[in-house]
DNA sequence: CCCATATCGTTTGGTAGCGAACTATGTCAA
DNA sequence: TTGACATAGTTCGCTACCAAACGATATGGG
């Protein structure tokens, strides 16, 4: 780890939470991501895939990948929005309803691991600086895009 | 965001300092983690494949794929050692090493982006957080594993 | 009305990550 | 010496991320 620190440490411990989380759902046969658009499903009810993108903030081709395996595992149903034939509404199946109320939460369980004891302070202090400079990366990235 | 806020500022970073770094090295057609197996080869001279799973921290079949990936490019070579024919010796070539000298270091870059101005007692607690949190996932998952 | 433009989603091809199962080689104890 | 075990890498199949290019569908100006 010569050539960094924080950023160093801010790869591992999401890779080592990633792993915690996917560890957790792989008897459900679910990843990490596929866990959180249900979430939103369950939690929003249906909503246009673009609307997706925002909550997630990941990429089209992304979500598109995603949500073709919750809809080939049958758990999420993708339709056309009738007013706008180019956007695909989403919802969870019963099927899919099913399964979530048998998952476990593994976003509690990785903080339950990960944070237990830290105290607040510190933790504000980690949202605050990452959050500033996830802030200042994606101004830049999207200026580069632009150009 | 209503899952999680320090858990998710991590993903968000992680991704961020991922994309900057690789918009940085997308010219001279390298990914993140390639550019890391060259920093140690630069570095600290050729090296058997088995030390950089340590040194990356990442599984095996992982560091296969980046390998052969820069052996495919040309900038690596990879040689059986005579002393245990199990092993791979991995060494940059001169190609490599030319390509090496016109690279930019992405993590400077993305360091001096995310983090300029930010007090070294806030990365500290960064650090410290992260670094905590990450031993803690790791200890589960590995006690998980072995059961 | 039509064409340029914008938007939504997919596809393609690439990187990066994992577990499980495999081959080949080395090691050690009986 | 042989058989059990350990170690190094690869391969397979999967998730998840991106950029670039593409079809299909709005939308607005001329």
């Amino acid at each position: 780890m010569s050539y960094d620190s924080a950023g160093a440490w801010v790869k591992r411990f999401h890779l080592a939470a990633r792993s915690a989380m996917e560890a957790a759902l792989r008897p459900y046969d679910l990843g990490s991501t596929q866990w959180y658009v249900l979430w939103h499903l369950v939690h929003e009810g249906p909503m246009a895939q673009r609307h997706l993108l925002d909550l997630l903030q990941v990429e089209k081709p992304t979500l598109s990948g995603v949500v073709s395996a919750l809809v080939r595992k049958g758990l999420v149903e993708q339709s056309t929005a009738p007013e706008d034939q180019r956007q695909k509404l989403l919802s969870i199946t019963t099927t899919g309803r099913a399964l979530w109320d048998t998952l476990p939460d593994p976003i509690a369980l990785m903080r339950a691991i990960a944070f237990e004891g830290t105290p607040e302070e510190d933790l504000a202090t980690v949202v605050r600086v990452l959050r500033t400079g996830t802030e200042r990366l994606n101004n830049v990235l999207k200026v580069g895009k632009k150009s």
